[in-house]
DNA sequence: ATCGTTTATCGTCGATTGACGATGATTTCA
DNA sequence: TGAAATCATCGTCAATCGACGATAAACGAT
């Protein structure tokens, strides 16, 4: 334990929170939908393609830019997105065991590890 | 509470999405782990572990339980929570799929296809 | 029957979200 | 140079979130 307050446990559960709802929205999932398929997208072409305004959905975009899950790089007078695949795959390298372990029978009292992280600590406290 | 009908395709984006949003937060993401570890958990053992107020634990669990994560059973004087494995499995044989393809190359165009793969329509529009 | 424990719900409050229109910056085209 | 197009940002508004304390409901134990 002895953690020292070099990496703060609770932070990762933040950043993967961020993400998670970055993703958790129907809107932003379409555009990072449409983003695989395309590869990169300009702002027009996604607005044309929902039902939303042009300014939230240069919103959604920002969204998913804070979370890292998608770049934008201006290229004239337009903007093209693409996905960070990067990110995307860090996110699928956290989300999949946690989903694995949450969906398995029962960790029960395992003799290594864990918990160790010890400090879930969501707000500040720590489910011993 | 009106559950659905059959098969909106929208409707699974919010189903999805719901669910992502579930778990997007740092309480309620050590709340699931911790009942991964235990298996089953009752409401006062989990507000012991985190420092919020119980009011809010019980919020949270609420959120967790309308998204189908986690099932809450009464037992005597206090409530038992359990994770819904089956309906976490769920979730995973979504969310896998959906950041394999997010984090993959670049489809690009299979066969022909439009794109059509379906509606994504995030919130009545479709991306063409 | 009453008390104490446990949990859910209610009401409130501040902060954030999601939506929009309007505006401004930037670049291309005529 | 001027007009049009593209996109980000700002301000606003209603709705939701997240937190809390207080209260009520359910049950076991006295």
């Amino acid at each position: 334990m002895a953690m020292n307050v070099h990496e703060i446990p609770a932070e990762a559960d933040e950043v993967l929170a961020l993400r998670l709802r970055a993703l958790a929205h129907p809107a932003r999932l379409a555009i990072v939908r449409a983003l695989a398929q395309t590869g990169r997208c300009q702002c027009g072409q996604i607005v044309r393609g929902l039902t939303l305004a042009q300014s939230t959905v240069s919103q959604h975009l920002k969204v998913l830019k804070e979370a890292g899950l998608i770049t934008g790089t201006i290229e004239g007078p337009r903007s093209c997105y693409c996905l960070d695949r990067a990110t995307v795959q860090a996110l699928a390298d956290e989300v999949l065991p946690l989903l694995a372990r949450l969906a398995a029978p029962a960790a029960e009292a395992e003799a290594s590890e864990t918990d160790a992280p010890g400090n879930p600590d969501p707000r500040a406290g720590a489910l011993a």
